[in-house]
DNA sequence: GTGATAAGTCAGCAA
DNA sequence: TTGCTGACTTATCAC
């Protein structure tokens, strides 16, 4: 759904002519849009002397609807501005979300990695402890055996030197 | 910036007689708002017979007006509704990023209780393999091995059989 | 022709 | 009076 969308939406002058100043009925210049809009309401007076009543009220009801314009314009902006801010931090967390979960992955791995060392030493240890008699080749062995497997538990098991949490 | 919007602005009837019937200028019954938006392109040529050309034009941009008045308003419904989908999407992201921040917390906690078990065995292991008896380098050496893998930590290594955490 | 949407108009609220 | 916003109308685009 691509629109190309004309910029000619815009400035439909409420005066009827084109924006610029024009000589009304009474001898007063016109004003054009932007200035009446960008007008004081001090200097709006300074333009309403000498015009009918009438003319007074068609000229302040064309400021104000040119005022509505500008305000309906700026609301408009205000809404979308508003929404990207939104997609905007919807994607940040979104990044903030991979990069924590990506932490989290490679910390676990760490932690497995780090029990399953943790359970090697463990096992050595206690051949070493429990066999003063022929600790050599025995110990070395385990050692290896178990740190080649090294992957699969993950708790501790009671051990004699262990402190579990 | 709480708003209590009157729900009073619906329904501007573009045929004047308030939603109901009447009696136009021929003796056709003329339609009310719902029955003309509601009404099948072939429903409404039968009931464009017998009308000015002139009517026949004025009903079908009545027509056209009213389903562009349903058109804006689905428009503004699809809106919020977005962006309300966009607020949810925020807070269920936002949710993710707490659980994560949680879980990656209490795991770098653990791991670093295990780094620190991890070292009280790993020098009691040294000070029982080279104490007593001389019982066979080779055993020393792979357990040195191992614990050089080990990707150093700054943890506190305290007493061979401290319970950290 | 139908549906959607930007811009503009108006009503009505809030400050 | 000023600013904002919901509903409506109109113009315009895509299909």
């Amino acid at each position: 759904m691509i629109r190309t969308v004309n910029i000619n939406h815009s400035k439909k002058s409420l005066s009827l002519e084109k924006g610029r100043r024009c000589i009304s009925s009474s001898n007063a210049p016109a004003l054009s849009d932007d200035e009446l809009v960008a007008m004081s309401v001090r200097e709006l007076n300074q333009h309403l002397r000498g015009l009918t009543k009438e003319d007074v009220v068609r000229l302040k009801q064309r400021r104000r609807t040119l005022k509505n314009r500008g305000y309906a314009a700026s609301c408009r902006i205000k809404r979308v501005t508003q929404k990207e801010e939104l997609e905007r931090q919807k994607i940040e967390l979104q990044m903030e979300v991979d990069k924590l979960a990506r932490e989290n992955a490679s910390m676990r791995l760490e932690l497995d990695a780090l029990r399953a060392k943790y359970e090697a030493l463990q096992c050595f240890a206690r051949t070493v402890t429990r066999g003063p008699l022929s600790p050599g080749k025995v110990a070395t062995t385990s050692v290896i055996t178990i740190v080649k497997s090294a992957n699969h538990n993950n708790t501790n098991s009671s051990a004699p030197f262990s402190a579990p949490s």
